[in-house]
RNA sequence: GGAGAGUUGUCCGAGUGGUUGAAGGAGCACGCCUGGAAAGUGUGUAUACUCGUAAGGGUAUCGAGGGUUCGAAUCCCUCACUCUCCGCCA
C-alpha cells in the first residue's frame, strides 16, 4: 500500500510512475488526497470536542472531591451538549476512513525507474541468458512422457484423488522432489538464510499483510468454516512473521528462507499449458525472503538475483533473466526478475523464479519498521525470490537430460538423490 | 467439545471508576565514577494521527470490537488467543 504522505508529495511522479505500468489511474490519486483532507478536517473537529469533554470531566472529578455538587451538575449538562455532536462527526470520519483505504488500496506500488514501459510480457526486458540449450535426440519425449515412463508422477491418480493439477509423485518421482528440496535449503541457508517451516493455512490479517487480500481472495483455496486460507506461497506466512514488529537496525538484514507447499486455484487459467507439470494446483517451492535496510534493498535485489542464477548454473540448465515490464509486473511489486529455463523436448521457457523488491509496498501494510540512527521510525523494505519452484525444474531436468539409459541428472544432486541415473 | 484462569509498555510486573501513557524492577541509551571493565550512581527511554518554523500542544491506543458513565486499564457484553483440568485423538 502506498503511503499517502508521499502521494501528497510527489503527486505528479505518482502519477507518472502509474503509467509506466500501464495502470489507469481514473483520478484515484486526487481522490486520495481530497479525501485525505476531509478525513483531516473531521478528525480534528472530533478531536477537538473531545477535548473539552475529557478536561470538562477532569475539572467534574476535582468538583466532587472538593463536594461542589452543584458546579459539577453544571459541567456534566455541559458535557452531554458536547458529546451530541460527537456521533454524526464519528460517522462522518469512519466512513471517509474506510473509501480513503478503499481508493489507496487500488493503487498498485510504484515500478523502480529501471522498469521498462509495456503492456505484454512481450514487452519484457532479456537481461542476460546462460546455459545451453541441449540437442536432443530423434524420439525424445516431453516430461509427462518421460514421467509415465519412469513412472515418477502419476497425474491419473491425482485426479482420482483431488482433482486435475494435483500430480502424484512416486518412487524416484517423490525422492526426486525431496532432495531438490533439501539441496535448495541447505544451498541457501549456506547464503546465511534462516530456515523456516511456516503454517500452511493463514489467517486474513496475514493474507492482507502481503497483499493477497484484499481483491486476488479468487486466486486462493478457502477454508470457510475457520476461515483460513491456503498458502499460495511461503512469502505469505513467513514476511508476516514480522508483522508489525520493530526490528533493530542491527538485525538487519533479515533473512529467511522456507519450504512450502503452494495451492494456486489459477481461476481463469484453464486449457492454457497446463499439459504435465506446466501448470498446477499444488506444488513444492523453496522461498527466500529478506527485510532490509531501505538504502541497500536494490543492491540486496542483484544479490538475489546472482544467488537464484547460481542455483540455475548449478543444475546446468539453460536459463535466461528477464526484468518485467510495468505491465507484467505483479500488483506489489516495484521492480521483477523473472527466472525461466528452457525445456528442451516442449521448447518452451517456463517461468520457475520470479525476484522482487517491494520496497515498502508489504512493509506500510505489515508495519514492520526499524529505528534509525536518528531515531526515526521507518519501514523497511521487503524483496522475495523463489528458489526455486519445483515442477517446472523438473519438466526441464526430465527433458533436457533424458538419454537412451534414461534421465541423467547433474552432478549436484548426486548426494541428495542417491544416485545419477533414473532409470 | 466441556469447566476454570488469564491477555497491561522491549521484557517482568503493579494497578480495580477520576490529574494513569500507565507504579516498581529488568533491559537499552547517554553521563558520572574507573587505568579499563564490572559494580555503583544520575538522567532518559511507546506508537499512530494531528496542529505548530520550533519549543510544545491535542486525540487515540492497557488482546480486538461494542456498551454503561460527566469520566473506563479498572464495570458489562461479544469475539480471538494463551494456560490448567476433563473428554477425544496423530
Amino acid at each position: 500500500m502506498l503511503q499517502v504522505a508521499f502521494i501528497r508529495q510527489h503527486l505528479q511522479e505518482v502519477k507518472d510512475r502509474l503509467a509506466v505500468r500501464n495502470f489507469k489511474e481514473d483520478g484515484i490519486v486526487d481522490r486520495v488526497i481530497a479525501l485525505d483532507d476531509e478525513r483531516k478536517k473531521w478528525q480534528s473537529e472530533f478531536e477537538e470536542i473531545q477535548a473539552k469533554v475529557n478536561s470538562t470531566s477532569k475539572e467534574i472529578g476535582q468538583l466532587i472531591a472538593k463536594k461542589e455538587a452543584e458546579l459539577a451538575e453544571k459541567l456534566r449538562v455541559e458535557v452531554a451538549e458536547h458529546k451530541s455532536q460527537l456521533p454524526s462527526i464519528t460517522d462522518k470520519l469512519i466512513a471517509v476512513e474506510k473509501n480513503l483505504l478503499d481508493e489507496i488500496l487500488k493503487l498498485p506500488n510504484l515500478p523502480h525507474s529501471s522498469v521498462p514501459a509495456g503492456k505484454t510480457p512481450e514487452d519484457n526486458q532479456l537481461v542476460r541468458e546462460g546455459g545451453t540449450k541441449p540437442t536432443l535426440p530423434e524420439g525424445s519425449f516431453p516430461h509427462w512422457e518421460l514421467a509415465k515412463k519412469y513412472d515418477l508422477i502419476n497425474f491419473d491418480l491425482g485426479n482420482k484423488l483431488t482433482g486435475s493439477g494435483f500430480p502424484v509423485y512416486k518412487g524416484k518421482g517423490a525422492k526426486l522432489q525431496r532432495a531438490l528440496i533439501q539441496y535448495f535449503l541447505d544451498y541457501n541457508i549456506n547464503a546465511g538464510y534462516t530456515e523456516y517451516l511456516p503454517p500452511h493455512m493463514v489467517n486474513e490479517a496475514t493474507a492482507y499483510g502481503t497483499g493477497q487480500l484484499p481483491d486476488k481472495e479468487g486466486q486462493m483455496y478457502y477454508v470457510p468454516i475457520d476461515g483460513l486460507y491456503l498458502i499460495p506461497t511461503a512469502e505469505v506466512p513467513v514476511t508476516n512473521i514480522y508483522r508489525d514488529e520493530i526490528v533493530k537496525e542491527n538485525d538487519l538484514p533479515i533473512k529467511m528462507t522456507a519450504y512450502t507447499p503452494c495451492f494456486r486455484r489459477e481461476a481463469g487459467s484453464y486449457g492454457k499449458d497446463v499439459r504435465g507439470l506446466n501448470r498446477v494446483h499444488q506444488f513444492d517451492k523453496v522461498e527466500i525472503i529478506q527485510l532490509v535496510d531501505p538504502a541497500k534493498s536494490y543492491e540486496v535485489l542483484e544479490e538475489m538475483v546472482i544467488h537464484v542464477e547460481k542455483l540455475l548454473q548449478s543444475l546446468q540448465l539453460p536459463y535466461r533473466i528477464l526484468r518485467l515490464c510495468g505491465g507484467d509486473m505483479g500488483f506489489t511489486s516495484s521492480l521483477t526478475y523473472d527466472f525461466e529455463v528452457y525445456s528442451a523436448a516442449q521448447d518452451k521457457w517456463l517461468e520457475v523464479s520470479s525476484v522482487s523488491n517491494f520496497e515498502t509496498f508489504q512493509t506500510n501494510r505489515m508495519k514492520i519498521r526499524y529505528k534509525d540512527s536518528n531515531g526515526k521510525m521507518q519501514l523497511v523494505h521487503s524483496l522475495n525470490g523463489s528458489s526455486l519452484a519445483l515442477p517446472r525444474i523438473v519438466a526441464a531436468l526430465l527433458e533436457n537430460n533424458q538419454v537412451a539409459e534414461g534421465i541423467l541428472l547433474p552432478e549436484v544432486l548426486k548426494t541428495y538423490f542417491g544416485a545419477k541415473l533414473i532409470s
